[in-house]
RNA sequence: CGGGGCGUAGCGCAGCCUGGUAGCGCAUCUGCUUUGGGAGCAGAGGGUCGCAGGUUCAAAUCCUGCCGCCCCGACCA
């Protein structure tokens, strides 16, 4: 892409209205536009990001052995009165109501749309399991939306749903769900632990959130150091075998939010292994049984002829959230630092003095061989100054800047930059295009 | 929803108390000079001062109502 012909309208103040620093770094880097509280637009640079990390979700889940569909944003009042949950939402359900006076709503979430799917084919225990995802805008009317994305009133999520013809194979569901998040997490270059949370009415230990440690998080995080260290499983599990091991292995160690905390069992532990972090919430997942499959008549029929609701449990990811998550736990003075894996753009060529013959064939070469290598490059070719160009390719926060000036290029060297660490040399520019395709 | 704060040019702000022709910095446009970490000089454009009433000879400024936005709290991907 060249910067003359792209929409990157990066600022160099933040707006007042913006108080963290991931709202403020994506309203500079023109990521984002707000249109009301909580509602945002996304622009060029911000829905480039919000894909890429869809797409590692999406990735991930698929592995994991769950089916993408996509459901509506608009739901049936008729199917959240069947599951009771219509008077029970309150005001943060955003109620519409259609030509024919018809209730609708803006769904918030989708159990009672997925078990309605789900009742309307599968019969049998022998279609079991089964996992649906979808990767969806919801929409919360939430008392006080804040601090940009991360709580707004309409988000995108991922949500999955399984189902199970037993509380056991349920389990088994949740433990490959519980593990893909992590590798989830861990692709998109972020630390985060699973901490128990409120199981709710069910009980039992089936419902943990997913917490990554940055400085500026909400929730205070309590956790033994080995958890934090442990890393991620990989994607070389049996996802079809037994994963209680792997999951035992993390959830054995201690791990609670604030509300959750047990000062006791905490200080039980060795002082060194004890851990106190803030942690932004990026996931939460729980089994809870037959809470809509009852009510919504999902039945199946099992191995001795009888039907029974089917065994559900549902796993969230703020997508649109993990985006400001992902600022908050990585950036510097100057501004973003994403990682590889969901950055804008792979690298970029900054042309120091566009217009210049020698300059603008290095930048031409350069940007022609990284889109080649589908590094998808950036090339700042506008006629503006070297300052500025390093303040908005650090702001945007591009893992790799290839800088080609007047003097390096009578030399024959470009210079190449990483974002992460600050690093530079200077180099032919054969030498630094190996190093950013690898 | 309780408490607090703010709406003046695209962004950041001053002016309001004490009413009298709407200002500053950045950004934008033109020209010249500049060119390795958000340039300099000269010139230019851009604002129904959130909206609606009221008081007054006169309202960004005083009064009333409404709308919007932000922060703290209780709830949440």
């Amino acid at each position: 892409m060249r910067l003359s012909r792209y929409f990157m309208p990066t600022l160099r103040e933040a707006p007042a209205d913006a108080q963290i620093v991931s709202h403020q770094l994506m309203l500079r880097a023109g990521m984002i536009r707000q249109e009301a509280a909580g509602i945002y637009a996304w622009l060029p640079l911000g829905l480039r990001v919000l894909k890429k990390i869809e797409q590692v979700v999406r990735e991930e889940m698929d592995r994991a052995g769950a089916v993408e569909i996509l459901m509506p944003t608009l739901q049936l009042a008729d199917l959240w009165r069947e599951s009771g949950r219509y008077d029970d939402y309150g005001e943060e359900m955003l109620r519409i109501k259609d030509r024919h006076d018809r209730d609708l709503l803006y769904g918030p979430t989708a159990e009672e749309v997925v078990t309605d799917i789900f009742r309307s084919y599968v019969k049998s225990y022998k279609d079991l399991p089964k996992n649906l995802y979808n990767i969806q805008w919801k929409f919360r009317d939430e008392r006080r939306p804040r601090f940009g994305v991360m709580r707004g009133r309409e988000f995108l999520m991922k949500d999955a749903y399984s189902f199970d013809v037993d509380e056991a194979a349920a389990r088994r569901s949740y433990n490959r769900m519980f593990l893909a998040y992590l590798n989830v997490y861990a692709r998109l270059g972020l630390k985060a632990i699973p901490v128990k949370a409120d199981p709710g009415p069910i009980g039992g230990d089936m419902s943990h959130e997913f917490m990554i440690l940055a400085d500026t998080g909400e929730s205070q995080v309590f956790a033994h150091r080995d958890l934090v260290e442990m890393g991620a499983p990989g994607p070389d599990l049996d996802w079809d075998g037994d994963l209680e091991g792997e999951v035992t292995r993390r959830t054995s160690l201690y791990a609670a939010s604030d509300e959750m905390h047990d000062t006791a069992r905490f200080e039980a532990m060795p002082e060194d292994k004890r851990m106190t972090a803030r942690g932004i919430e990026v996931g939460h997942i729980f089994y809870f049984g037959t809470k809509y499959s009852g009510p919504m008549k999902a039945n199946v029929t099992g191995p001795d002829g009888k039907d029974a609701p089917v065994q559900m449990g549902s796993y969230g990811v703020g997508v649109s959230r993990l985006v400001a998550a992902i600022i908050e736990a990585s950036h510097d003075e100057g501004g973003i630092i994403w990682p590889d894996s969901v950055a804008p753009f792979g690298a970029a060529v900054l042309n120091l003095r566009a217009g210049d013959a020698g300059c603008n064939e290095v930048c031409e070469t350069a940007y022609r061989a990284l889109a080649a290598a589908g590094k998808d490059p950036l090339y700042d070719d506008r006629d503006d100054r070297p300052g500025a160009k390093f303040a908005a390719t650090d702001l945007v926060g591009i893992p790799w800047q290839l800088v080609v000036g007047p003097k390096g290029v009578a030399e024959g060297v470009v210079e190449l930059k990483r974002r992460a660490t600050g690093e530079k040399q200077s180099l032919p520019l054969d030498a630094a295009l190996k190093a950013i395709i690898g």
